[in-house]
Formats: structure tokens, sequence, C-alpha cells
RNA sequence: GGGUAGGUAGCGAAGUGGUUAAACGCAACAGACUGUAAAUCUGUCGACUCUGUCUUCGGAGGUUCGAAUCCUCCCCUACCCA
């Protein structure tokens, strides 16, 4: 096996990165890797439970990916064995306990979208309740003896939550120490994450060290910001945007990022055609170039083409897109509040009321001011608009007799 | 086991007998504005058969004309002592 010179190979990993731990064992182990002819063991954790990925993951599966373009192995790690158990801390109740299927199946769609961005041919995918789900009490607690309380406290979500006495469920101590297992079981050469997840790495690193072999190289990047340009990206806090997004709705959610936000995307997603002159001249035309690009990432030329024509038509020039999926109803006529909560336009009929009232309503370009109104359906399509983004098209379903 | 402080709407957090469906902040939704789904400003933000009615303040009972607020028991969380 031959690999490119070290000194590329260290160019193009360290790229991006926040932190290596350390660049030197790190070049020592590609040294010797080009010795052996032998490929390094990158590790990846995946967690299933929620299996949607977002431009965040997309930074360090790039990482993942430049080791598979040096020719190394790749290695994903679903981390089924604990999506089982679940985290019944109250902070966390958002976290589902998940079935071994449910597990095996989320964890199925996260290789599909992570091949978005890795080879798929060449990731090696593992579950870790294979091994852990092994482990005997005894074994774990052999393992929880490599560790000590005062040092689980170190790390920073712990120290806090623990210093505003907040719970912590000595389960949450061992996550950390099965995903240190998980290195101790592949025997990896080089863990990535991002710079969350520095404490783990480190606690892997410190176990196969315990266990007589040779430690991993932890490698950090960057956690990307979310749309609302403030958090870390993240689903729960609705500043994400998905690998799954349709074109439409990724490409508008990058047109709504803070300005201040473009340079940073464009690195953080091997955009690499927009200069910085151009971002500080024209931002809404390098952010229109940006999100021209990513949408061409995930999907293709004409998809981004579309999206883009899309959101012009919607919001530059405020018309009704072209393709609205067309709702058949089975009445002929309906109130408009119930029509609002049969489209999903609302959730609840106060919810639609409330629509209403602000005169957000509109049924083929006519507003609606009486909360009363009934919608003569008929066969003829309406389109119906809820807001500035929710239309809808309904007409009477035909019946065939 | 003993003690102390807590558990309030999606989240955070006021409220300690009566115009309290419950201040305020965040999130969300809508309107205005904008290159933008950003920022800013304005409004809404439990449900419904909606100028009124019904159900909420950890759970179950009770006191009272009237309780998130008082009493009893229970459940949950944190800290201290053992």
């Amino acid at each position: 096996m031959n690999f490119p010179p070290i000194k590329d190979q260290l160019d193009s990993i360290t790229r991006n990165v926040v932190e290596i731990i350390s660049v030197e064992e790190l070049e020592r182990k590609l040294q010797f890797s080009e010795k052996k002819g032998q490929p390094l063991r990158i590790k990846l954790g995946a967690d299933p439970s929620r299996p949607d990925l977002h431009l965040g993951h997309s930074v360090v599966l790039r990482k993942l990916r430049d080791f598979q373009e040096l020719g190394h192995q790749a290695i994903l790690i679903i981390g089924d064995f604990t999506a089982m158990i679940g985290d019944p801390s109250g902070k966390s109740k958002t976290r589902p306990q998940l079935s071994a299927e449910e597990a095996r199946e989320n964890g199925k769609s996260y290789f599909e979208q992570a091949s978005k961005i890795l080879d798929p041919e060449k990731t090696t995918i593992c579950y870790n309740a294979d091994w852990l789900g092994k482990m005997g009490f005894a074994d774990v607690v052999r393992l929880a003896s490599h560790y000590t309380v005062a040092r689980m406290l170190e790390r920073d979500d712990f120290e806090r939550r623990y210093r505003s006495q907040e719970p912590i469920s000595i389960h949450e101590f061992l996550y950390p120490l099965a995903q240190g297992m998980d290195s101790v079981h592949l025997k990896n050469d080089v863990e990535l994450g991002g710079t969350d997840q520095k404490f783990n790495l480190l606690v892997g690193r410190d176990l196969q060290r315990e266990y007589g072999i040779a430690p991993q190289v932890c490698i950090t990047m960057a956690l990307l910001v979310g749309t609302d340009g403030k958090e870390k990206m993240s689903k729960s806090l609705g500043n994400a945007i998905s690998f799954n997004d349709p074109p439409e709705e990724m490409y508008g959610r990058l047109l709504s990022i803070p300005d201040s936000l473009i340079k940073n995307y464009c690195s953080a997603n091997n955009v690499l055609n927009i200069t910085s002159s151009e971002i500080q001249e024209n931002p809404r035309n390098a952010k229109r170039k940006l999100a021209l690009e990513i949408v061409t990432q995930y999907y293709n030329c004409e998809a981004a083409a579309k999206a883009q024509e899309h959101f012009d038509q919607l919001f530059v020039h405020k018309k009704a897109p072209d393709h609205i999926e067309l709702f058949e109803l089975e009445q002929q006529s309906i109130s408009i509040i119930d029509l609002l909560v049969t489209l999903g336009a609302a959730v609840t009929k106060s919810e639609a009321r409330r629509m209403i009232q602000q005169k957000s309503v509109l049924i083929d370009e006519r507003k609606i001011e009486e909360i009363t109104e009934i919608i003569e359906v008929g066969e003829v399509p309406k389109t119906v608009k809820a807001g500035k983004r929710k239309f809808y098209r309904v007409a009477e379903k035909k019946r065939f007799e």
C-alpha cells in the first residue's frame, strides 16, 4: 500500500482542525504505517438516537473523508448500545430509549446520510452493542475502577451541572467509559470528534493505555455555529441545516445566516471559490453563491438552481411557488378554521383563529377577514396561503361513480 | 435514616388565599421593514361550541364562598449530616 509523503499527509490532516493530541504521535503513527504498509484506523462515533445529520456533522465527516483519501481506514461506529440504555436523567429526557431494532435502523440511516460525504465502499461500520453488550457486571466494575470521580468531574459539563446542583446519573459517568471501551476494542490509531468530545476522546486514550494498547491520537474539530449565529448547530435548537432538508429549505436557511458567518461556513463546508473581498463587497451575492454551492454538494446543480428560483419567487418577488402538492378534500365546503387545521397550517383551532385574526391567511389572493367564513372547495384547486411560507392547494376529491 | 431548599405553560423564571390563564425573558407564530427565512420594531402565544365556557401551577385527597398559594399523605431533584 502506497501512501502520499508524510508531510503531505500531515498538511491534509491538520487543515481545519482545532487540536491534535499530539502531533508528534500522529507523525510517528504515520511513519509506522508507511513502513509497514498498513493504513491507520480512524474512528468516528455516531449517535443513532438522532440520525439526522446536519452541516455541523459534515465538518468531522469531511475530516474522516480526508483520511480515506490518504488511504487510511475509516471506522464509523454506531453507538447502538448506549442508545438502548437511554438517558433517564431529568435534563435530557428528550433522549429516548431505543430498541435494538430502532438503533440498528437509525444507524443505517446515519450511514446512508454520512455517505454523502464518506466513500461508503471504504467505510467500516460497527455497532458497539457487539462488544459492550457482552460485558458482564464484573467487566463493567473493572472498567469503572480505571477512572475516578474527580477525573470525571473535570469534564466541564459535569462540573457545571454538579455546581448548579443539577442531577447527574451514575450511568452518565459510564458513557465516556463505554465510548473509551470502543477504542480499546477497535485498537484504533486516531479518534475524531468535535471540540465538545475532547474529554471523551481523552478517556479513550487513557483506557487504551490502561489496557496495554497504543493510545489513540485525538483530533478535535470546531463546532459549527448554527443559523442563529449564536449557539452551536443542533437539531434541538432549531438552528440546524440537515443533509436531508429539501433543497429549497436548505437554500433558504443558508441565506438566513448572519453575514458575519459567511466566511466560517465557507471554510467549514469546503467552499473555496468565494473570496474574502467578494464577501466584503456584496454579502448578499456571496451568500447566494455559498447557498448554491452547498445545495449542489448535497444534491446537484439543477436542484440548487431550482431552489434559488423558488426562493426568489417566494421572498424576493413574493409570489406563490409554481408547484404545490394538491390536497384533496372529501367535503364540498369547510369552515376556514377547520381547513387550516386539516391542511396542517395550524395545530389547533385556536392557532388557526389567530392566524386569521392576524390577517395572514389568503385564498386565491383574497384575504380572509372573518373567522366564520365557510370555504366552498370545488373541483378547481384553490391556493391557500397561511403566513409567509406556507402554501397549499386544495380541491374537492373527484368521485368516480 | 435525619435536616434544608426546590418541583409553575415548549424552556428559564416571578407569583405565597380573590380582576391570575398566571408577570418577565427565551423559543415559536404573525405583521411591518429588508438582499434574506437575519437584525430591528409591533402584535400573538392553554383549549374550545370564543365578547363566553372549560382544563392547568409534581401527584392524590382535604380546608374555604374562593387555592398555584393553607393542611395531610405520596412521588421526584439538589445540597448538608449520618
